[in-house]
DNA sequence: CTCTTGACGCAAT
DNA sequence: CATTGCGCCAAGA
């Protein structure tokens, strides 16, 4: 992978994040295809761990179980769950409820 | 250059 | 539901 393909990647995969409704959350795995890239969750993870433009809502993305698995990444311990919460993402032991029904799949909005 | 570390995912046990 | 193993891959040590 050039320097150049990550930089693209990193562009396609924020745009996806972008496309994310408020009070839904999708996963690693499901951007990575988005994108043309299965199997490459692992990659996705790396870059949302990189530095985020401001305004993505980088809380909407959790890992394939629902889980918060970034929430390091933001400032103080519970951001993440808090963003979630404050657009009606209950969240319970780091783990998204209903988490089935909060899904958003970027397959099904690229029709 | 090799080895380890992660915002991962999935099937098998 | 919890663990294990394996595939994946870019960064940092």
């Amino acid at each position: 992978m050039t320097p150049n393909e990550i930089r693209e990647l990193t562009a396609a995969v924020h745009t996806i994040v972008r496309l994310i409704p408020r009070g839904r959350a999708t996963n690693y795995g499901a951007i990575a295809r988005a994108i043309g890239r299965p199997g490459h969750a692992r990659l996705v993870g790396r870059i949302m761990g990189g530095g985020a433009p401001s305004g993505l809502p980088a809380h909407r993305v959790v890992d394939s179980q629902g889980r918060l698995s970034g929430r390091g990444a933001f400032g103080a311990p519970g951001r993440m769950r808090e963003l979630l919460e404050s657009e009606g993402v209950a969240v319970r032991e780091n783990r998204i409820v209903n988490w089935r029904g909060v899904f958003w799949d970027p397959i099904e909005e690229l029709s």
